[in-house]
DNA sequence: TAGATTGTTAATCGATTAACAATC
DNA sequence: TAGATTGTTAATCGATTAACAATC
């Protein structure tokens, strides 16, 4: 089985059955099968079933995927069963926003410190999490030797703190700003890209409007 | 042209190119390559050549596309031309961040009011804009006629959240929370995945590393 | 002019879906 | 048992890239 050239299509589907599962068991059910997992998601069912078999799980015929297994399977295929520090650099509200999320656990990444250039900040606490001067971050990254690297700074501060990161010896950079990191090959840049995202949602609002006025506000419609 | 029917995929690459366009109109250019931003994006030029000819901007051999008018091409494509008013609810962390987003501006969304159910929340400003109580969601769409709801609650609030936005006439989506929304076929839904990326980021160091030690800090490296 | 760059047609590549035998 | 569901092979579909004539 060729486990490791797959597209990063498939791996960002893997996440919503991990969810879908977490549910399902909570529910109290042992096993899930694709058929119900497919009209929940909105993914063809057998697509679901090629996702999961090459995670390495396998299902039983009638009875479905076993959930404890398969969420295990899942997190393994992901690395999300190991335990990874992360160094955060942009203590403002999106850096808050992450240091709070709660799901963040359940992928194994622990955000150890925040480094800011904000005199205000530095020395505070965010979320239970220190706030320190950004330039001591070398010397911590030394004493702390954090995996991963999770830029939340201004656009233009993006490429320095990149830069300073990957001096530290971090080799995997999550990035939330809009900027176009540039790194040595040997470097992973992962990219959160909220303008693609609403640039999907616009289109889709224009398509579907398509000359008529797209909004009809319904008069007296029921209200919760 | 079928200018309808294109991938999310296409559009998603669109606004890489705008931003690519400002940096180069500001550093004074007139004209782009798609070599040019080829190299800089690290996206195939014939894919770049292809995806602006679908906004309908054309080049000429050997100059390139006229900037200016690129960026009016793309932005009116994706319907950045416009301006939209949007409701955001979950004035936390996240939401603040969205509200401050300076970005945001470019894409047409402004955010005129905030939603939340914390009472130490609700009649305060977040970077100039108010918070309303939740209950006043119908109230307050009725006056403003929003057209875009952006979801930044917790996650177990998405749903019923999304279920409010819709009685209210709203029927564009924009869900930062794992959720998976539920919502008739006549409501647009984008969801940003914050775990699909990191998903992505994960598994790469996972095959990156592959067996050997995935980070090796350099001794004594040059830092800056 | 020469050659860099364009837009487009054809070829390739990869991802998704359909079909189906196997089986719990 | 019967039939719901599995895993997989083959077919389809769509996106990306290669090739190339046109042209500024």
């Amino acid at each position: 089985m060729d486990r490791e050239n797959l597209s990063d299509l498939t791996i960002s589907r893997l996440p919503a059955y991990l969810y879908y599962l977490f549910n399902a068991r909570k529910s109290g059910l042992t096993h899930s099968s694709a058929t119900a997992m497919a009209s929940v998601l909105g993914i063809h069912m057998t697509q679901i079933r090629r996702d999961l078999a090459l995670t390495g799980v396998t299902g039983k015929p009638k009875i479905g995927h076993p959930i404890d297994e398969t969420i295990e399977s899942i997190q393994k295929f992901l690395g999300w069963d190991r335990k990874r520090d992360a160094f955060l650099v942009g203590a403002g509200n999106l850096g808050s926003a992450l240091t709070g999320y709660a799901d963040l656990y359940t992928t194994g990444i622990t955000i150890v410190s925040l480094f800011d250039d904000n005199p205000m900040k530095i020395g505070s606490m965010v979320n239970g999490v220190p706030v320190f001067d950004i330039t001591e971050l070398s010397f911590a990254a030394r004493r702390l030797n954090p995996e991963i690297g999770i830029i939340t700074t201004p656009r233009e501060a993006a490429q320095s703190t990149c830069d300073s990161l990957v001096a530290c010896g971090i080799r995997a950079i999550w990035n939330f700003t809009p900027a176009i990191l540039e790194a040595g090959p040997e470097i992973i840049i992962e990219n959160v890209s909220i303008a693609s995202s609403l640039a999907v949602l616009t289109r889709k609002i224009l398509v579907q409007g398509n000359g008529i006025p797209f909004r009809q506000p319904r008069e007296g419609a029921e209200e919760q």
